[in-house]
RNA sequence: GGCCUGUUGGUGAAGGGGUUUAACACGCCACCCUCUCAAGGUGGUAUUCACGGGUUCGAAACCCGUACAGGCUACCA
């Protein structure tokens, strides 16, 4: 038994199984030639960023494209950051948005589904430590006894000397120490890190080919990087990424932009154990523009940074989804121009065509297309959707809803289904406010604004379309009833003529159409008085007139 | 300080040496249509691609500098 063999036995106890062993255990995936295997793997931190869900969209279709593999892990190696209920929310956000992975874990339903498990990180210590001793034994990784404070000293003097800050070539003091050393410090229970004994020159270059980014020159590794912690024993990001997108055979790894300066590191450990390295896609930042200066999109200043936002709006859950594509490769909206019915999964992502500097995510544009796809659903799509929105935000409206739902729906229906359908509804929770004056719960005649009029002229013109109202009316017989009124009553029908000479006029049929509109909905701006007439019904229509009239 | 990466309109962007007088979409403005809105229609919205040099008959595109912006530089991911 050589010295190395005695240190790593020391450090990992009890392991039993090998390298070999646990990719023997999770074999090469049985796909097709191109098919993909992606991950979403969040650190359960109790919150999702529009970034993250870029990332999440991207993965999802090019797995769903290529008849492949969008599985879920659990980034938690740092337990400090870990949140109670975070997994739950993640999974949450997955059903939303209907991008269920095809392999996860999830630990409070008892659930896992995959042959790669497990999925949690936390859980794959040993499989983590197996790799790690292997490279002790090779002699590729070092126990580390620098303190915190020690550091602290390093990195000042790095800073104050204007060199690279980092544990490498002299600063790292522990890379060389004697084996028998080394086991001694552990044995009498000094706190050490694992450190991988980098080999690399970073006087050297190499090549390296991002999906997104292209070809890039970046230069080797040669920082003594931490690969284990001493607190819990668990690996870092960068040791748990080479080990599990090794070991589940992940084929392209989708994060963002930040990544991209830890490349020299995964290079290094990939090549280190002589595996394969995964393709990348490094996708950009998302940015936001406040007042003059652009920024980094923020979860503390920017409601719209996190997932909740858009759920909490009600936009409908494909809207964002198609928000996001448009982020993702620019030519998607002329594709779905061309395949409006089409699942966003048919379109071919390419990972060249995204955007290399920061994308600036666009409030406007997400209403424009969120307003765009309600447009174009059925009226009880519509109903659905405020319904399922409104029992989790709005109870009492949900209430309401379900009491009327086919009036409603008729409602929702208003130049719906024509070829260029009316777009006002932007996201669900703006319905109520739109809509609310249907409603004989929320509609009151007392708060009913005339002020702009001659309120004796509003009640001789509801008198007389009283007694002309016909409820079986076309929307032509409707109008010309109006206009009839209108010429008994010397407001101009022609809107040309009014314009031309309005002195001859008491006024025009706006001011009718509009004193008819005020009396029924206390607006006035809505859709098309006709249709609302119809809605409302006989019965609504000369209540509230009569109300009115009382005044 | 070091290492990377960017920079095309109000926004997302297309374009990778000459059909670019810079596509498309959103936004904005004007007009038209019109019972108010919304929608729709028509037109406008970068004489120019951060700046300075160079290569070339020709550059937004290629090369070199500069400026600016962003990321990383943790036993965080």
């Amino acid at each position: 038994m050589n010295n190395r063999q005695e240190l790593a036995d020391l450090v990992f106890p009890g392991l039993t199984k090998t390298i070999a062993d646990y990719e023997a255990m999770y074999p090469e995936r049985n796909l097709k030639e191109n098919a993909k295997v992606t991950r979403f793997a969040p650190s359960p931190t109790g919150f999702m960023h529009i970034g993250h869900m870029l990332g999440c969209v991207i993965d999802y279709v090019l797995a769903k494209k290529s008849n492949g593999v969008f599985y879920l892990r659990n980034e938690d190696t740092d337990t400090s950051r870990t949140v109670e209920g975070a997994v739950e929310y993640i999974r949450h956000v997955l059903e939303h948005y209907h991008m269920e992975p095809e392999e996860y874990e999830y630990r409070d339903l008892e659930e896992t589904k995959g042959n790669y498990a497990p999925y949690i990180q936390s859980e794959r210590k040993e499989i983590y430590q197996t790799f790690i001793k292997h490279l002790i034994i090779e002699g590729k990784a070092y126990p580390c006894f620098l303190t915190k404070e020690e550091m602290d000293v390093i990195r000042e003097g790095q800073a104050r000397d204007k060199r690279r800050i980092g544990i490498y070539g002299r600063y790292a003091k522990y890379r060389d120490l004697p084996v028998e050393e080394a086991i001694e410090r552990i044995k009498n229970g000094e706190s050490y890190t694992i450190r991988l004994k980098s080999s690399g020159d970073f006087n050297r270059k190499f090549k390296f080919n991002d999906l997104a980014n292209g070809e890039m020159e970046l230069p080797e590794n040669d920082i003594d990087i931490p690969i284990m912690k001493s607190k819990d024993g668990l690996p870092t990001y960068h040791f748990a990424h080479l080990v599990d997108d090794h070991l589940m055979h992940t084929t392209h790894v989708v994060r963002g932009r930040e990544w991209i300066s830890s490349i020299p590191v995964h290079y290094e450990l990939f090549k280190t154990f002589g595996f394969k390295m995964p393709k990348y896609i490094h996708i950009p930042l998302i940015l936001k523009k406040d007042g003059d200066t652009i920024r980094k999109i923020s979860k503390r200043l920017d409601p719209e940074a996190r997932m909740t936002y858009y759920e909490e709006k009600g936009y409908p859950y494909l809207a964002v989804i198609e928000a996001i594509m448009t982020i993702a490769n620019s030519n998607y909206e002329a594709w779905r121009e061309g395949h409006p019915d089409a699942r966003f999964t048919e379109f071919e992502f390419s990972p060249k065509k995204m955007s290399s500097s920061g994308a600036l995510f666009d409030l406007d544009k997400l209403d424009n297309i969120s307003k765009n796809y309600i447009s174009h659903l059925t009226k009880e799509e519509v109903y659905e959707g405020v319904l399922s929105w409104s029992k989790i935000y709005d109870e009492e409206f949900s209430k309401i809803l379900e009491k009327y739902k086919d009036y409603s729906m008729a409602i929702y229906n208003i130049e719906r289904e024509q070829k260029k359908p009316r777009k006002d509804y932007t996201y669900y929770s703006e319905i109520k406010e739109k809509t609310w004056y249907m409603y004989d719960e929320y509609f009151d005649s007392s708060k009913v604004d005339f002020s702009a009029y001659d309120i004796e002229e509003v009640q001789t013109i509801l008198t007389k379309y009283k007694d002309i109202y016909n409820e079986d009316d076309s929307a032509e017989e409707w109008f010309n009833r109006i206009k009839e009124l209108c010429t008994s009553l010397n407001y101009a029908t022609d809107m040309k003529a009014y314009k031309n000479d309005s002195s001859m006029y008491k006024g025009s049929v706006v001011d009718v159409t509009n004193i008819l509109r005020i009396a029924l909905t206390s607006l006035t701006t809505t859709p098309d008085l006709y249709s609302i007439m119809q809605i409302l019904g006989k019965t609504r229509i000369l209540q509230r007139f009569d109300k009115m009239i009382a005044k």
